[in-house]
DNA sequence: GTATTATCTTGAACGCTGTTCAATTATTTT
DNA sequence: AAAATAATTGAACAGCGTTCAAGATAATAC
């Protein structure tokens, strides 16, 4: 086992190495024991840092899902000047082009489930606020917030179907993006037909 | 432990102790040990029935999948002389209604990950066919067959995003049943709108 | 009815997992 | 330099899926 690392930073060192088992081989490779091995300590020394596992994956997890946020956040912003429907479309391929990249760990937000009686944190969530706000902040000015959010929250629970059921290939045989992005494309092209009338 | 279950039946009854587990306690207590112990049998046995966990885990959800099938194909039945909208509200209301009722049972489907190298098996994905043909049955028939195909699953992949999202608290702190429907509504009136067009 | 063969069943044991905690080492304070 | 505090360690524990030699049972042969 390799020198101790310098001290005080031992958690980003295990969030890091979290992140790079995450994106290399999957949220089951993300084992205690792998964590310690990557960074050169003690098992036991998770244990100092974390309360449990679970409170590395949640960590990870948030921080995949807050790079994908700068992701759409870009690419509303690239479209700022688009149609509504350039721009709903935008953050639709942007999600896909962020799950078709970063695959294991963006399977990871999702595959990852804590215990029935264990609550998921308020700062977990929290830190997914960002996503709607940004399909919302697209939605026209005379909707009522209540009416954004409700649609904003249902864009987005569509698009992340279609997206996982499609790179699961639970319900097709393989991932074919070209297909995945016209269902993409039928589903913004419904949400602005219902916006419009 | 109990008596010796009848010969030649140990399948079945794994598989129906595996159905209540899940139904009782979620895919994580679906253990090699619980089933042997409800069926009264050593852990040994269950390799002689099954190749692994994940086959007899595979089987169980493709009988949920099964009764789900059966469910949407009456909520269509009734719904056969009603408009369009109708036919696909009724669809997605009876998934939103199931995945409410069988919880565990659903969830266990889309939790159960296998490993990134084993193939999901043919008969498996065979078995979801119908839920997507009870959509595209639904569809108008100046589309044409591949027409269809994409927009049964779009529809699909659309819904269970919906759903999931929503049972699963992740996006927001607890299930509205209500606000859910809605969710499902705006889907649905989205794509009647552009199956219009 | 007995002997032989084939089949099914068993549960201890293996390697793996997350987690704990007394003992050790390192750091800070006095 | 000594005492007090804090951080680190890794063997040990219970639980997981899985294996397999041994034993129990059923089927077949004579």
């Amino acid at each position: 086992m390799a020198k101790s690392p310098p001290r005080g930073e031992l958690k980003d060192l295990m969030i890091a190495a979290a992140e790079e088992i995450l994106a290399a081989e999957g949220l089951k490779a993300l084992q205690a024991r792998a964590i310690a091995a990557k960074v050169g300590c003690a098992v036991g020394s998770l244990y100092n840092v974390f309360g449990d596992i679970d409170e590395l994956i949640l960590i990870a997890n948030s921080r995949t899902l807050t790079h994908l946020g700068k992701l759409l956040s870009q690419a509303k912003e690239r479209t700022k000047t688009g149609t509504q429907e350039e721009q709903l479309l935008a953050l639709a391929y942007g999600y896909l082009d962020f799950a078709a990249r970063h695959t294991r760990r963006w399977k990871a937000v999702f595959e990852h489930v804590l215990a029935e009686e264990k609550a998921v944190p308020a700062w977990y969530r929290e830190g997914q606020r960002p996503l709607l706000a940004n399909i919302a902040s697209v939605l026209p000015d005379w909707m009522t917030p209540d009416g954004k959010s409700l649609m904003a929250q249902t864009l987005f629970s569509a698009a992340h179907g279609i997206v996982v059921l499609a790179l699961d290939r639970k319900l097709v045989d393989e991932f074919d993006r070209g297909r995945t992005e016209k269902q993409l494309q039928l589903l913004v092209e419904g949400a602005v037909r219902s916006l419009r009338a």
